[in-house]
DNA sequence: TGTACATCAGTGAACGCGCGTTCACTGATGTAC
DNA sequence: TGTACATCAGTGAACGCGCGTTCACTGATGTAC
């Protein structure tokens, strides 16, 4: 049955908060339309009133959730801990989702990198205003190559079925980070 | 037909070593076992007699070719720089099977992430060794550091679609890497 | 060394399940009078 | 403000394609004599 025009916009945005935690956690190609309708309270056949297909909800989800994400404006090595946390490892579908869908962006449609792109550059941004100690020259580099670094260690630490090795990946790239930035701080 | 226990040995290594090229290219889930018969110059009804499911495959595939993955025992800049240029990141199907799959490797079986785990383990100790300038100490926290930001760089490098900034992602990351290592070295 | 035969790697048709997508239908919404 | 009706968000059955897997069959291999 129709809903009124609120409650359709407030569906809508359930199901693409559903399908950023369930994507986020297993991965695109797991989750499926009916799975994300059903977990959002409603049937798979309303699914193409919201979408026009399941690649246009992958796409809309990025820009959703990459837009979302706030990456935390405050204090950068704080952010950095917090990211390279076993916290944040073992919560994928509450993690960052550069972090646990950036590797499957890759194979999917134009649509989708494009989020990526807009998400990922807004998230170097934000690193590079994180770091007003450092010399303007060298921001973007400090910026780039410790979310690469962090992003680079949680995939690892994900991947891998021995904890005590996943914990180390973590822990070690934590303590890289921290003296890349010192040093970068003191020249 | 029946054909010599040689040719089917080798029949298997090339059966390997294309699916760990089609994988490594397109994803385990958008490579059907069909395909990777047919590049391997065989019939799909044929694959279980090397394998005993597809999830076989992604773990054998991932064992051997992260066991013939060399990680160049020479020079780490060099191979640090290899790593992070434009050849590499467009090179999925001949690169790095840490960078290609790690984040895929999270949603298979467990022999899957166990052969992972190991190409990691063997990753890192190559890595350690290849940084004889630097105290004891130190060794792991650069090359798990280094390997993590080169494997998140080439990841973010490889999903995002506009080529100034991918460019850039490889470029920083390198930059941030060498400055590590050389302020590691000097201490 | 040569021959007969059992083995078994590879073939290709077929099966069945899951998933993306479609569609006729329902009934609440919201507009026209 | 109240009523009649057109709209259309959501429902759930059905479709069809692709892919993993199975299986009866083929014919070369390699062994036993």
């Amino acid at each position: 049955m129709k809903v009124s025009r609120e409650q359709m916009a407030e569906n809508r945005r359930r199901i693409l908060d559903v399908a950023s935690r369930l994507f986020r956690d297993k991965g695109f190609d797991a989750v499926g339309v009916a799975e994300v309708m059903k977990a959002a309270g409603l049937t798979h056949g309303g699914f193409y009133g919201h979408f026009s297909s399941k690649d246009d909800l992958i796409a809309q989800t990025l820009a959703h959730v990459l837009a979302a994400d706030s990456g935390g404006g405050g204090d950068l090595r704080a952010y950095v801990h917090a990211y390279l946390s076993p916290r944040h490892r073992d919560n994928c579908a509450g993690g960052c989702p550069t972090a646990g869908l950036a590797a499957a962006v890759r194979h999917q449609t134009p649509a989708a990198r494009s989020a990526m792109t807009e998400g990922l550059r807004s998230q170097i941004d934000r690193a590079v205003k994180a770091l007003p100690e450092i010399d303007a020259a060298d921001r973007r580099r400090v910026a780039i190559g410790s979310f690469a670094a962090m992003v680079g260690a949680v995939i690892l630490a994900r991947a891998v079925d021995d904890p005590a090795l996943s914990d180390e990946v973590l822990a070690q790239t934590r303590d890289w980070i921290d003296a890349g930035i010192s040093s970068a701080s003191a020249s």
